[in-house]
DNA sequence: TTATAATATTAGAGAAATAGAATATAATAG
DNA sequence: CTATTATATTCTATTTCTCTAATATTATAA
């Protein structure tokens, strides 16, 4: 139960441009901050922010080089995420059958919109 | 790429315990207004508002059956993505190899942490 | 040492999300 | 009709998010 408010911390911090792009580089392998910026074109320090977010959350870890640090990912449900993402799925699930039971009614069989 | 711009957006919509919880609830089947206020403790009109997002990105939609409105999942997208919240993973993902290169070092083999 | 490169931190303004309160609508029952 | 039930909408204060700008830190190179 406080396992999923964990996964829907870690969804939000997804669920955001630029750091779906960085975690997708990382999910190529290690990438430090310079390569990065090549790849996404917002300021270093945003940059700098977003990877601090992420890995305060877990998401992220970093092997340090000299003055490089060499950042990379470390969450496996966030990898599973990155997959779903790009993902293809049909345009819409199959609608209820025709007369689903709901607590208060019976669906008739019309349906809205 | 636009079209993971719309699963960005969607990610945000889903990442909220109540939009969760309500998007779980229409997992197991049609549900309407009244039903998922018994297993959702925010007010109705909260709940109408979360209705209400979740309808206009097309994650949701519903059938009317007099007053009453009966809600259904939509977007496999988001079945697929509940799954993913309450699957189990390994604590952490391997870590890379010893010496990953980078464009600009190769990392000599020391962990930071 | 001093300069520079790589990266992080802090502060703050502006934007967006959230929930409560009050009110509106719409359908049915009486 | 009128009351009631089911649900939606609007307004709004508050909180949270996001980005920019400026500055700090740290390691290496010169």
């Amino acid at each position: 139960m406080n396992d999923v408010m964990a996964r829907i911390e870690i969804l939000k911090l997804v669920a955001h441009p630029a750091r779906i792009a960085i975690l997708e580089e990382l999910s190529k392998g290690v990438k430090c901050v310079t390569d990065l910026q090549d790849f996404i074109e917002i300021s270093q320090s945003n940059i700098s922010q977003h990877l601090s977010a992420l890995r305060h959350a877990g998401v992220i870890d970093y092997f340090v080089d000299g003055r490089l640090r060499c950042y990379f990912l470390k969450n496996p449900f966030v990898l599973d995420l990155l997959g779903t993402i790009r993902k293809d799925y049909p345009a819409a699930l199959e609608g209820p059958e025709c007369c689903p039971v709901t607590k208060k009614g019976k669906y008739p069989g019309k349906r809205k919109n």
